[in-house]
DNA sequence: GGGGGATATTTCGTGTACGAAGTATTACGC
DNA sequence: GCGTAATACTTCGTACACGAAATATCCCCC
C-alpha cells in the first residue's frame, strides 16, 4: 500500500524519504523553538519579534505587506499588533493616501528595543546552513527548490479524491 | 561571532541560502496546509487526522506516546483528545497496570472514519519525495540529516546572549 | 511501610492561526 | 455620478500550542 503511484522506478530508499520529512520538520519547529526563547528574552513572542526586525529598516509598513512579510493571515497579524499596540512597541497611523490602510510603526520604545536585539530571527538555522560547503549548499538549494516547484504545480491541481 | 566553525571558504552563497530557508518554510507550511484541507473532507482538523492515523494500526496508545508521537505537548494533546471525544471518534480508558495512564482508543465510529480515509496526511509531501531521483534522495538525505544534527548540538548549549 | 521524589495527565492563562462575516473605503463600469 | 465590485482591515468563533501549576498515582529507599 506503500507503493509509489506515478514514478516507474521502485522508490526503495524509504528510510531517505523518511530522513527528508523527519529532518525538514525538525529543522522548522527547532527554529520556531530557538526564536522563541530569543524573543522571549526581551519579552517578545516569536512572530512579534519577526514584526520588530521587519519594522526597524523600514521604518513602517501596511498590515498587509506585514502579514505578507511574515506569512499569516491578517486576521492573525491583527491580533499580534494589537497585543504590541497594548504594549507600547508600535503604533498604528491610517494612511492617508488611502484611508483603508493602516500602517504599522515602531513607538520611541520599540525603536529602542529593536536596536537592542542583535541577533536574527533566523541566525541559528543560517548559521547552521553557512557551514555547508559551497557544493552542498548548491546541491540542497537546487533540489528543494525543485521540490517546492513540484508540490506548487500538485497543489494547484489538488487531488480531488472523494474517497 | 559568525564565523563558520568548519568550512574554510567562505560563503557568499547568499541567494542559496536563502532560497534554502523559503524552499523549507513553504515546504512545511504547504504541507500542513494540504494536510488540513484534506482533513476537512472528513470534518476533521490536521492534528486530529494525524491522531486517528496513529491510532488505526495500534489500537490504543497513551496520551503521552501520541504526544511524542504528533510532536507536541501533554497538555496540548489533551485539548485535542477532548474534541475528539466530544465527537464520539475516540473514547479515553485509565489503564489497569498505571492508573496514571490514560489510554486513547478509537471508538467504533472512529475506526469506520479511520478506515475510510484512504491517504496518508503526509501524502503529498511524499509523492513529491518519491520523484526525486535515487541520488538525489540520498543527497538530501544526507545533507538535511547533517544540518539537523549540527542544529542538534548547538541548541544543547544555548548561546547565551546577554543583550 | 511511609514519606519524598518522579511520572502521567489535566487545568489555566496567553498567544498564535485561520476562515467567515462585517465595516469602511476605493476603484470601476457605464 | 452612481451602483457594484474589489480591497484593507477588524471581529468573532474555533482549534491548536505552550508553560506553569495542580492532581493523582507510582516508585524507591530508609
Amino acid at each position: 500500500m506503500n507503493r509509489p503511484a506515478s514514478s516507474a522506478e521502485p522508490v526503495e530508499a524509504s528510510e531517505d524519504l523518511d530522513a527528508i520529512v523527519e529532518a525538514i520538520v525538525f529543522l522548522y519547529t527547532e527554529s520556531r523553538r530557538v526564536t522563541k526563547g530569543l524573543a522571549g528574552r526581551y519579552g517578545l513572542t516569536g512572530p512579534q519579534l519577526a514584526v520588530i526586525k521587519m519594522l526597524e529598516p523600514v521604518g513602517k509598513l501596511s498590515l498587509s505587506e506585514l502579514s505578507w512579510k511574515i506569512r499569516a493571515r491578517n486576521s492573525t497579524v491583527t491580533g499580534i499588533i494589537d497585543r504590541m499596540e497594548r504594549e507600547g512597541w508600535v503604533e498604528r497611523r491610517r494612511s492617508e493616501d488611502d484611508r483603508r490602510v493602516v500602517h504599522i510603526a515602531l513607538t520611541a520604545r520599540g525603536k529602542r528595543l529593536a536596536s537592542s536585539i542583535t541577533i536574527e530571527p533566523v541566525t541559528l538555522f543560517r548559521r547552521v546552513l553557512a557551514e555547508l560547503s559551497e557544493r552542498d549548499a548548491r546541491e540542497l538549494s537546487r533540489i528543494l527548490t525543485r521540490l517546492a516547484r513540484r508540490v506548487r504545480e500538485l497543489v494547484v491541481d489538488l487531488p480531488e479524491e472523494g474517497t
